[in-house]
DNA sequence: GCGACAG
DNA sequence: ATCTTGTCGC
């Protein structure tokens, strides 16, 4: 069953927090790495699956549906996760890692899109936002893999990470099933030459696309 | 009470 | 998320 009112959203959220994992290393050197995203037009929505071999595509999966959940701070998930469920269905290969789009433990309740689809699926999983969305920080170094703790109610919920000189930090928080440390070394590995991972810039690339497919 | 608020 | 092309700068 899915919650339809955000009240039964949270009491799901309060229940799948206790599950997640924030203890082990995790994947030292994941092999396959899955991007995801969403991209909308009114109601209608693709949500992509891409997944990276040595930053190299080598499978993907896009489903198209309508929108079920409307957008509200601190409940994103329910409205992007039975999308993104539909399309790791999809795949042919099982992802070691999986990039979200949107935050992880940096959560009011401390399971963003990223804890809870990594609880969902078992999988390990980072977030990796674009803004922030919760917590304090100070502004970090401006070379690339500079960072700061982004702190909530006193406690590390993640890191505020420059992931290319001079540009905008990116904000990096635990899914599921790793470390801060690791999650961090893994968005720096998958950042060698723009600002967002090559996870989230292969998902979003080709979710857009699919968007247009069937419509303008 | 008021404002802020992932995508 | 989305509205939106060319353009300034390294």
């Amino acid at each position: 069953m899915w919650p339809q009112t955000p009240e039964e959203a949270v009491a799901v959220q309060e229940q799948l927090r206790h599950l997640v994992d924030t203890t082990g290393p995790g994947p030292t050197e994941p092999q396959y790495v899955a991007g995801l995203d969403v991209a909308y037009d009114g109601d209608e929505l693709a949500a992509a699956v891409v997944v990276l071999h040595n930053l190299q595509e080598v499978d993907r999966a896009v489903v198209r549906g309508r929108t079920t959940f409307p957008y509200q701070p601190g409940l994103f998930a329910f409205r992007e996760i039975p999308a993104l469920l539909d399309a790791l269905e999809q795949l042919r290969t099982t992802p070691d890692l999986l990039v979200c789009d949107g935050q992880g433990l940096a959560h009011p309740r401390r399971i963003g899109l990223a804890c809870h689809l990594g609880v969902l699926t078992g999988l390990p999983s980072i977030g990796v936002g674009k803004t922030a969305f919760v917590g304090e920080w100070a502004e970090p170094g401006p070379r690339r893999g500079d960072a700061s703790d982004l702190l909530l109610d006193g406690e590390i919920v993640g890191k505020v990470l420059r992931t290319q000189n001079k540009t905008k930090p990116v904000f990096v928080s635990v899914g599921h099933r790793l470390n801060l440390a690791t999650a961090t070394k893994h968005i720096l590995d998958l950042t060698p030459h723009y600002r967002l991972p090559e996870t989230t810039r292969a998902a979003d690339h080709t979710c857009r696309q699919a968007l247009k497919g069937t419509h303008g």
